[in-house]
DNA sequence: CTTGACCCTCACATCAATGTGACGGTTGGA
DNA sequence: TCCAACCGTCACATTGATGTGAGGGTCAAG
């Protein structure tokens, strides 16, 4: 599919996709007239990439953590030098980090807005 | 404490400290000086702001959330607006959406390091 | 009184993620 | 043929979170 129905289906602006293969992190094939031509996954690894971009990973990262998201078989063990590993090893540290705060502060407010209902709406009231 | 102190035990930089009150996340008192003066509860508070903007939360939302994370008796309900209720709401759902998006990919990433591993280092149990 | 280690404000610089729009090519249908 | 609806690149603007530094107070110890 082109760009425009990849951003109807993902609500992602088409800035936004070139964006993404700007940085390496979703590569499209290219029609001979030079359009982007993106295959049924994409819309998936968009969303991925939308998901991690809002909780705050850097597209830097977000690139090399990527391929470890791929379902078909690992074949691409070959490429993880010892480097990359320690990367990866620091990141999923780090996104259980952040796991643990948004976590708790949902929680949090999760109580409060409970507390709020209870103590705002305890009879039955008429709409 | 002061600023210096507080920017050492919580390692966010005073510049930053400075920012969360201008954002109106972390109001400090002020000594007659004019020098802020934080009380020891502004550590917790620092860091959780800190946690916060590391998940991409923007410091408007975390000026509006911050409140319900307080520890000590809910005195504060009256301020709550059905309004704020409903942007509350919407931030705890999508709190919960990160996290689920976070928490895939680590569970990915951690699956991908373990097989790495042991793809790399084979261990003494089944040959 | 001087010095050094703090603190203040202000203002500009940077960086990544986005928005916006100019200018032009491709293509399918009226 | 011509138009509308796509697409392309390029480039500048903006916004939020930061870095950095200038210019100047406060204060305790020497």
């Amino acid at each position: 599919m082109r760009i425009g129905s990849l951003s109807e289906r993902t609500g992602i602006p088409r800035r936004m996709l070139r964006y993404y293969e700007e940085t390496g992190m979703l590569i499209p094939d290219r029609s001979p007239n030079g359009y982007r031509e993106y295959d049924e996954q994409s819309v998936d690894r968009a969303l991925q990439i939308r998901g991690l971009l809002d909780a705050g990973m850097p597209t830097r990262v977000i690139k090399q953590v990527l391929p470890c998201l791929k379902q078909p078989g690992i074949i691409h063990i070959l490429g993880a030098t010892p480097e990359t590993l320690g990367i990866l090893e620091h990141e999923r540290d780090s996104m259980s980090d952040r796991i643990e705060t948004l976590t708790r502060s949902r929680d949090a407010i999760s109580r409060y807005i409970d507390t709020v209902r209870r103590a705002r709406a305890p009879e039955p009231q008429e709409a």
